[in-house]
Formats: structure tokens, sequence, C-alpha cells
DNA sequence: ATGAAAGCGCTAACAG
DNA sequence: CTGTTAGCGCTTTCAT
């Protein structure tokens, strides 16, 4: 069934059955124009303080709510951003959407969330959805398994402003906003040789996802500025869930190659490495460290807690936020990309070797 | 400012630019009417099979896409529901709101968000907002701190369909669907008690807030059936946070009067405990037990993990998106209760201590 | 089976 | 300052 059809059961009964008040209502009560209630409610300066007052009084009094629907469909804009996120249960995400609704509040901006679990289908589903309810902007992070970029072209043909936040899709002429991935995992290898490791892995993503490709690029980068030694096998690629996680240290086990430390490219691939390691029987940290990408709130918690790079979550989402309404606004040139430097934490794992380590 | 006026920054750039086809625009293409086209597209029985393909193909060939607030204006419906949460990075929300997605979307409903941040205030807003963007109904989970109920008397007044979920207002005329907070409590009293323990605290909510005043009395049913002693020192209401566990915990250190067990409110709570616990230099659970309603997707990483209460979460957002639906469709009574039954789950805290206890 | 007319409630453009 | 006119894009009667 083609997208434009419509749902089955847009049928039976409407909603609210009570009358609505409208502002017709109103400026019949009052023997004013419509217009002029409109603008009265809006402020508008054509109308005056006296006029405006008795407008709102009685609006008020008649319980009057205006229907953005209608407005919208008229002023052909919404003051509504559309949010697509892969997931909420998520380390991450669930701070990012926080500040998000944060920040797009501030801006008197309404934000209709909706999320895709990971699943491409329902992303271009509900992208299609908000695209349809008229938002005048999209902030998306895209699945794991995101492939597809038409639904992008269509929306850049519609000339809709999008802008992507952390897992985002280059090069298709859309701003970007990110944690310095690449950089970040850079820093994570330079921090681990200086505090006396050498024998690293990673469990990094798919290379089809930005963070994936780049998080692994920044690992690269930093064995070869470091002249590590690094095996194939300690580089192994496979989702960004704790299961993959789980899967792949049992895999990298087996190879019976094991390295100092593995690097994760996110908190719950790193989980899941522990959750193995506890049933292959290796204790970690003394026989195993584990460093990963992105924090959490538990992370405290655990023992042993996780050494990690910061992503700057609220940092990413407030730029993501000012930049699509700068966006809508036309107020900005674009594509824009963006990256906002991490930072490296140490906890109970992967703690230095050395004596004077300058990492204190 | 009265909440119906306009907002400040509705002026500017409106969104796409680019012109978007319309039912019109097939129509003249197909030399026939609008209306033919609009029926065709909603597979409606009046028309041809073969105007149906035929308008089908040319819609998607000239990448036609709907527009919802004129079809939702018209229809005076939109196969929208309204989702208010107070949060969500939250064990318990960040998991329902996902399931919420997950049946809405079966049922081909769309969600449209909003996270109030704890906030009756921005609840208010988010509420009259959704109400204004006319969704078809309402689905909410209040803030800890939401005692006034004259929006939920608009909302009625109004007619517009509406579920309470978790955080629930009782007695105002809404359906409610929460775990059954009360018997959960006591369940969890008595596991403790059979596993030998009778000196028990509880860090309970606030008592406006439903979960805070049920879940204490269920844990009151349960010290009176069984007959424990709790001094007043020992029941202490706060909030639902990480932050009040804290400082309620280090309040109970400081009466001198320290319990076997603490049973919280929510998890989180049960955080604080730990963290204070850790900081005062009480052993958790050698010489402090700690048991809490609701669960974590961390706890089993956590050392020791908590024994708790789990909350049938999906089974929540499951009856909750079908209540609202029905409510929408009018096929069912209301207000209805539903209370989903818990069940206790053993973990490292709370173990027995007696030799053939029956919960293994 | 198809279409013409009438609006949903609101705002924009222009005239007074 | 206020009102009139004309839609936004779609769905409903109710004719044909």
């Amino acid at each position: 069934m083609p997208y434009h059809s419509l749902n089955d059961n847009f049928i039976g009964k409407a909603m609210a059955s009570k009358k609505q008040i409208t502002l017709n209502d109103i400026a019949k009560e009052l023997n004013i124009s419509k217009v002029a209630v409109s603008k009265a409610l809006r402020d508008h300066p054509d109308i005056s303080m006296e006029t405006k007052n008795l407008v709102i009084e009685t609006a008020t009094r008649m319980g009057y709510v205006p229907n953005f629907v209608a407005r919208n469909l008229s002023a052909r804009r919404s003051n509504t951003i559309g949010l697509v996120v892969p997931k909420v249960a998520h380390h991450f995400l669930s701070d990012a959407i926080e500040y998000i609704y944060e920040y797009a509040y501030k801006h008197k901006y309404e934000i209709f969330m909706t999320v895709s679990e990971e699943n491409p289908d329902h992303e271009i589903q509900h992208l299609q959805s908000l695209l349809s309810m008229r938002v005048d902007g999209l902030l998306i992070s895209v699945t794991e398994h995101t492939k597809d970029h038409e639904i992008f072209e269509t929306i850049k043909q519609r000339g809709v402003p999008l802008v992507f936040f952390d897992r985002v899709i280059n090069d298709i002429g859309f701003s970007c906003v990110t944690s310095d991935d690449e950089g970040g995992s850079f820093e994570a290898v330079s921090y681990l040789v200086n505090a006396g490791y050498t024998k690293i892995a990673h469990l990094a993503g798919y290379d089809y996802t930005s963070i994936g490709r780049l998080r692994k690029a920044g690992f690269m980068r930093g064995v070869k500025k470091h002249k590590l030694n690094v095996s194939d096998e300690w580089i192994i690629e496979g989702g960004f869930s704790e299961d993959s996680g789980y899967k792949n240290m049992i895999r990298l086990f087996k190879t019976g190659n094991m390295p100092e430390v593995i690097f994760t490219v996110t908190y719950p691939v790193a989980i899941g490495v522990m959750l193995a390691a506890e049933e292959l029987g290796i204790p970690v940290p003394e026989q195993l460290n584990i460093f990963c990408f992105g924090g959490s709130h538990y992370n405290h918690f655990i023992k042993p807690s996780l050494s990690f790079v910061r992503q700057p979550v609220e940092e990413i989402a407030k730029t993501a936020v000012n930049l699509i309404i700068d966006e809508i606004n036309d107020v900005t040139d674009k594509p824009q990309i963006i990256k906002i430097p991490t930072e490296v934490v140490v906890c109970d794992t992967c703690l230095s070797r050395r004596e004077n380590d300058y990492y204190e």
C-alpha cells in the first residue's frame, strides 16, 4: 500500500463531541469581526489596547482554545519541529531528547517526537507523517541500519530544513551536529598508550553508520600514531548494542588471542563485554580492561565503573536545536558540519600503570 | 500572557518553499475531479479499481504527499494521540514510551510526545498545545508535583478522551492504568518478613502522588498484617529521585536508629540510598539491605544488584494505548481503573536468612 | 461511479 | 485601527 493512502481506521467517531468555541463565536459576542479577534489574540499592533483586553477577557470567559490545525493550514507554518530517534531507552538519546525539548521550549517551538525502534522502514514512515503534519523542520538521529537515502532526497527537494545529530549522514547536503567521534577515539587511544597499555582491541559499530565509521577511524589513527600492533582479529565490526558487545566478546575470546584492553564503540557494547567476561570467568579490570565511547548515569554504581569518552550531550542537543531553528528562519548558511569536543573520563577501568602519569 | 495568545516567533519565513503537489494537481493531470482523487487515495468503495490504480500511480509519480493538517481540519480527527510524560531519561518511562509508540504504531495511530520535566506548568502548557493540535486522545503520566486539577476539568468538559498511566489522578472521572502499587508493596513486605527481616523502613514518595500514596499504603498494610514494629522515623516522605533517596538516607542515619532493610518507593531512590550508604561507610547488603519498587536495565551490573518489585511496563503501556483508542472510538465504558499485577524479583540484596525458604 | 458545492477555523492582503 | 475578501488543502453531503 503506498504511503499516501489513508489509514484503515481513519473512520468512525471523531474526537471532541462538545462544541468548540471559535473566533467567530467571540466575534459575534462582541459584535466585531473575526479578523479583529484573531489579531487581538495575537497581540497584533493594529488593535487598540482596549479592544485587545476586551477580546482576551471574553475569550477566556468563553473557554476559547485556538485551533492550531486551522492556524497551521492557513499560516503554512506550525512552529513545530519533528524529532525522529531510533530509541528512547538509551544512555545518550534519553538525555539528548530531554535537552532538545528544553531548548526547543525556550524558543517557543513544540517538538513532536517519533521513535523508529532502529527500524529504517519506521523511520521513513515517521518522516513522512511529520512531513504531512507540515512541521517546520526536522531533527533526526538515524537508525543503525539506515542505508537508503532516498527519503532524504525527497526532503531536500521539498525544501524542508533538516539537521542530523549524533548518528548522521554526511555529504548529502544537510547539517550535522555530532561529538568529535574521530578525535574522541583518537584521544582514548592516546590516553591508553600513555597509561601504559599497548594491546588494544576495538569492538566497532557498522561502517555505514557515521559513529561506527568515525570512531573506528579515530582508533586507527591512534594505532598508527603510536605504532601499536593490532592484529586483525582485534577489530570486530558489530552493532551498537549490549547484545553485539556480548557476542563479539565471545568471538574475540575464542580466537585465543586476547588484548589487554577492549575499546568499545558505545557504552552498551561495553556492558555486553562485561557480561561475557563475567561468564567466561575473566576478571575485569585485573585481566582484561575496558574503555568505551559514551557514558551512562549508572556508571558510578557499576563495579568496576568504566572509563570512557564523554559525549557532550547537552551541547549537541542545544546546537542542533539552534541550528534547525536558524535554518527554518533562513538565517544561516547550510549545510553546516559541527563537531563538539569530547573528554576522557577515567574511572575504575584502565587506570594508569605508570608512576608519574600526567593524567593524574 | 494568556495561553491562547500566539507565540512571539510566529512570524518570519514559512516552511517548505517549494511548491507542494495537491489533490487538485493530480485531478487536473487526470482530468477528473478533486473529490475522485481524494476518494481513490482513501480506497473509497465509490471509485472503480481502474481509476484507483490510475490515481495512485499518478500520485506516486508526481510525488504527492498528503497534507494531514488540511485533512485533520476537514475531518475533525487526526488519528493522533498526545502523550505527556514528566521525564524521558527514567528507568520506567523510557521503556513505557517505547512500548507506547510500538502499540500505537500497530493501531496506525501517531503519537506526539511532550516532556514536562516534572514541571506542572509545562505540563499544562503541553496539554493545551496538544488540545490545540486537536489530538484525538491524551495519554499522561503526571509530574511528581501535579496538584492542580483544573486543566483536567477543562479536558473533561471538552470531551477529549484521556487515560492516565503510572502516575495517575484517581476520582476525577478518567481511566487509569497502573501497576498494582498497593499490592506490590504489600507483597514486598511479605517477602521480606518471610525472608527473615522485621526492621523495615520506607522511603516514600509524596502522598499527593498516586504511586507515593499507594506504595506507602501497601507497605503499611504489610506492616500491620505482620505486626511489625516500625518507628515513625522509619517512614520518610520525600521525592522519587536519586537525590531525595540520598538526602533521606542521611537523615535516617542521623536518627541513630537504623533498620535492617530500607524499602524505597522507586529504583532511583534506592540508588540514592546506596550512594549515601557508601559515603557513610555502611556496607550493603551486609549491614543494611535495600529493596525497591521498580527495576532498571542496569540492575544486573550493580553490586550488589537490588531486589525489587517488577513493574509490568509493557503490559501497562499496551493497556493504556488500547484503552485510549477504545475511548476515542467510544467502544468502552469509562472511566476504567486497571491495575496490572507486579512480581517480586530477588537479586543480591535481601536474600533469605532462613533455611527452607519457599521463595527459593 | 462521479462531481459540484460548502465548509473545517484560521490568517494574509488589502481596502477603508 | 478595523473589516472585507479570499483562500490554505482537504473531506463531506448530496446531487447526477
